[in-house]
DNA sequence: GCTAGCATGTAAACGGTTACATGATTAG
DNA sequence: CTAATCATGTAACCGTTTACATGCTAGC
């Protein structure tokens, strides 16, 4: 997910190693902050496959800059990552988040549909946190006000990202 | 997180491993799957600690099972992880629901009370995905469908998570 | 002169994923 | 007899966290 984000942030503009860590911050850092020692290795990873290129800028400001933009693989890169996302991208709320926030990168509307679709039938699969005998727990019976609580936000959240999904899709296929 | 689950799933009863995971599973199972080759090793971890007991029960069926339980020291370590969350452990949404099921099993009503004003404040803090020169994004002036789409659904979460929070507040403090 | 912000990196430890490996019991 | 389920584990790999390390520039 990291490396979507730097893929993805640099398909929009070359932004340097402090830059970018400032936008995934801002993506994402109130959850779960960005820390130079995930940042710059993955970096390091995408340069040497090629997907990033690196410019060494000197004297700008403090340590000399490296500016970093994508590759023409690295366009491509990124729209594969975007159009057959892993499993794990799309039943996981925060990765399929981190999904969206680059999905317009991807050229074709039906594709970015088809994501949306997957996103979609994952959530009208009947899920439920806890089972008794093999039958999901309502909210109201739920055995304590903390699952209970637990079950009415995931249902709020179900509900208005059903809403969008299938308003989006609409949207995306007109 | 798997830690607490393990620690938390094991105070309302000993179970195996492989009922362990079930529970897991049943939890959060259908957002990531639970694999052995991190609950093995955990339990193995927890037990080296002596937060678990374990006693093997051969014969009853298949590999002999090794039933588990809590130690006094490991009922006052969950209760310990429980009472002074990480700060990660309020903020992302994922472990803080894991937090939440097992919450009950703090004794106290006001410490319950404290871990859900924590997360409350967390959420009171206004926190937007996406800046441009510095202002949060409205959800309508998004740059992009997705981008709508995800502030949307999170801002829906964060209504029903917050109003949750008020009252269940409200029900432990009276 | 000092602190905050800019800017980049490395190394150890940790935990999780994936794949491999084994073997018993039960239902069809 | 064979597939599904029960039941437990190991090992290689991978990415993240945490801590450490450096040094410049701008404003107070």
């Amino acid at each position: 997910m990291l490396e979507l984000s730097i893929l993805g942030f640099l398909h929009e503009e070359p932004l340097h190693g402090y830059e970018l860590k400032a936008r995934i911050q801002s993506l994402s850092g109130h959850i779960r902050p960005v820390s130079d020692g995930a940042l710059y290795p993955a970096i390091t990873r995408l340069v040497k496959a090629g997907l990033v290129e690196q410019r060494t800028r000197p004297g700008s400001s403090a340590a000399p800059r490296r500016t970093l933009s994508l590759t023409a693989a690295g366009r491509a890169d990124l729209e594969a990552r975007l159009r057959h996302p892993k499993d794990a991208e799309i039943t996981d709320g925060q990765r399929f988040f981190t999904l969206l926030a680059f999905l317009r990168h991807l050229p074709d509307p039906a594709e970015q549909a088809e994501v949306l679709r997957r996103r979609q039938s994952f959530l009208d699969a009947p899920t439920s946190f806890f089972y008794r005998d093999g039958e999901p727990v309502r909210a109201e019976e739920a055995s304590d006000l903390f699952r209970q609580g637990m079950l009415r936000v995931a249902r709020a959240t179900a509900v208005e990202e059903k809403a969008w999904l299938a308003e989006a899709i609409e949207a995306l296929e007109s």
